[in-house]
DNA sequence: TATCTTAACTCTCATTATCAGAGTCAAGAA
DNA sequence: TTCTTGACTCTGATAATGAGAGTTAAGATA
């Protein structure tokens, strides 16, 4: 329904997309994350447009990432809150922020977020960690294969690897 | 230019995104980092349209994420490439294949992609790392908090933790 | 009693973006 | 001479977006 298909398509990371919805959707997610639940408040964070944002919302309902919950009967008031799956996305903004913060586009000299271990206080920053070792992997180390569930235009995506490309060092 | 302004915010998930573009500039990303480089090859990988991917295409570029580059004279061919900017998003696609996994959005019964340590094959986890230990931190115990480059609305967004939530645990 | 405010939306309308598909262009192959 | 490849641009219909006005119900204010 909004733009193309995206359905059908054998792939985590367009899954993962459609599920979210947007760049709108994602600001409402990291409003929910920062404690924000109610309709004008998500207008004020983001300035984005009532028809948007409530398209958005109810997309994020559909998608079972949020849920809607009356706070108040006569005049019926609600307000958002993320369900457990839609939690799941906590792990996605600091690495948008890292992003955004090395790019130099956060709008500040300076991070305007911090990630800490809640613990200690600790700065925090998102990378890999090897299942075996349970140690941390740098990022150039880590490689993506084709996983069991894999279809045909999944395995002739990764064959691109080295084909069109002499040029590159072919380590590994 | 693309939908609405998302320029001037303070907040570098916003200023992420907006390099970025859209979902379809992800689904570019992702073939890119596959190893697909050629216009046609996009085409197939993700079914975009000729109109759209000729737009993300400069967009990408734009953000000086990618690069177009001739690799053939008379009739001039061009191929794209991430730039080492660009090769930052590698980050955010196991974030995102593994969100597509977890709930079951990927296409298929298993996973389609599997993300694992270069040199010995593990699998690999996206996860945070605590910068003084130096070790793993669950997803639980990081917090956001502002940084120093912090402006008015994002510490008011960050203010609404606690104060509309008297259900939740208030722990920490 | 009459207005005002809050909160969560819906409606309208003008502007943009997107989809699907056809067309372009140059060179080498059939 | 026609066909194919590859990287696009163009077109016309449909859908999404942005800006802003309107709705609704209750309690506060005057």
């Amino acid at each position: 329904m909004r733009s193309k298909s995206f359905e059908g398509m054998v792939c985590p990371i367009a899954g993962a997309l459609s599920a979210i919805g947007d760049r709108w959707a994602l600001l409402i997610l990291r409003d929910l994350l920062a404690g924000i639940s109610r309709y004008d408040d998500f207008r004020r964070s983001s300035g984005v447009t009532n028809a948007t944002l409530s398209d958005r919302l109810k997309h994020l309902e559909g998608a079972g990432l949020i849920e809607r919950r009356r706070y108040q009967t006569g005049p019926d008031r609600y307000e958002y809150a993320l369900t457990s799956k839609g939690r799941d996305i906590a792990a996605l903004m600091p690495v948008l922020a890292e992003l955004g913060d090395r790019w130099g586009v956060s709008g500040a000299a300076e991070p305007p977020l911090r990630f800490v271990n809640r613990a200690t206080g600790a700065a925090v920053r998102p990378g890999f960690i090897d299942q075996e070792t349970g140690q941390p992997v740098s990022a150039g180390d880590v490689k993506v294969m084709e996983g069991p569930g894999a279809d045909d235009v999944t395995r002739w995506r990764l064959s691109h690897r080295r084909r069109h490309a002499p040029e590159e060092a072919p380590s590994a």
